[in-house]
DNA sequence: TCAAAAGTGTTAGGCTTACACCCATGC
DNA sequence: GCATGGGTGTAAGCCTAACACTTTTGA
């Protein structure tokens, strides 16, 4: 068996990895977390935190131990985004890759460097460095699903805190469709989904009046609508 | 180098496949392709047309040449569904299996038997046998999709064939989503998408006043609606 | 002439959208 | 008292859903 390369197949196998698309709302617009390589290929460059498959885990424990190996972020519900499987996406072996996306609330949040060091930082998605690999098409892939699941799920509670006044709500969706919309409407719209309710305490900020703060009735699910 | 094992990495890689559920509609019901195993582990079982990623392509491109292996079936538009990662999910090694899946119209296709003799055939979706590995949790999740996404894109199209009456339109919708559908608002529905364009030809068939048939504007693409 | 499927409009109710002013607070 | 964001209702139009009869053909 050779030196180093203990593990050994009858046929060719590919390396596996996951990349992570982890969004939050930071200084009024979508941002994404992405990682310094201190390693080749694309040495210095950006890119999404992931990495390697152990065997003894699944692809989403895999993606949830890359987070918090690189960023120190844990726990967070991971949605499986597409799986890129081009010949040549990395230039040291075959890779496939199975991509997740999440989303976290920024301010309780600071991406720190790994046990290696790396540096991790935010990013707004409109003025992305240039990104190793394809991840470039991964974060693109991963916003527009971000935009078409906003109305059909309950995703973006987890960019707000626990409790949030629906101000704050319309922001979150109008920084994701990045248009602005009808603040009556939008109230209408989202008590009638019946899956907040009032928590009673209101949120005194700024001169001006204070606003109710609402929680979700149900934290625990990411559920579709309809 | 182990003999028989000549493919060596520093860290241990799992296997990839890629597993195919493609639908048809027969005798007024759902159908899937379904291949009978000839091998361990599961043999004898049916299972769902697959196998081990090549080093030179890509995921897709390994769906649609194990379908053209395992059933002489050939370019398909297939539709990554989910991958899969449980460690146990096959018990010869640690295997990945990226899933697809597909619509075709059965009329024109006779599923046969790949260069390895195995059995393909179709089966009701609410009457699978027992299914290998776990094949039946993808079966059902590519049920869900293919019903979700029947108003939101084109695939319905896919199990017609190129000119079609707008009843056969509707039966393939009322198969799918297992309901009756009322026959002036799904004409004044369709129509209304502005994606059919009436061939100027008559279906005759049977004793009854002809149909006229229609055929898809651009049949190229598939088109996501809104 | 009968059986079988094709084809065709209208109405009511619900949902979506557009739109403007008063309220409560801190300074 | 003024600046700031919080909070509220209504009307028009659009979309959806319910519903039944006539047409054309082959046998």
């Amino acid at each position: 068996m050779p030196v180093n390369q203990p593990y050994c197949y009858t046929h060719p196998h590919p390396a596996v990895t996951t990349d992570i698309v982890l969004f939050t709302i930071r200084e009024e617009s979508l941002q994404v977390l992405l990682i310094q390589r201190t390693n080749p290929p694309f040495r210095q460059m950006w890119a999404l935190p992931g990495g390697f498959l152990n065997m003894d885990e699944n692809l989403e424990q895999c993606a949830n131990r890359e987070l918090l190996e690189e960023t120190g972020i844990d726990g967070l519900y991971l949605e499986q985004l597409y799986t890129f499987s081009a010949p040549d996406r990395d230039p040291r072996e075959r890779v496939i890759s199975a991509t997740y996306f999440a989303l976290t609330q920024s301010d309780t949040l600071h991406p720190k460097a790994g046990s290696d060091a790396q540096e991790a930082a935010w990013f707004p998605i409109s003025g992305l460095p240039d990104l190793a690999f394809d991840h470039a098409e991964i974060v693109e892939l991963a916003r527009q699903r971000l935009a078409a699941k906003l109305n059909y799920s309950t995703i973006a509670f987890q960019l707000l805190p626990e409790t949030f006044t629906l101000s704050q709500l319309q922001a979150v969706y109008e920084t994701i469709l990045d248009e602005k919309l009808d603040k009556r409407n939008f109230r209408k719209g989202v008590l009638a989904r019946n899956i907040l309710m009032e928590t009673g305490d209101y949120s005194r900020t700024g001169n001006h009046r204070p606003a109710k703060t609402y929680r979700v009735i149900n934290p625990t699910r990411v559920e579709i609508i309809k």
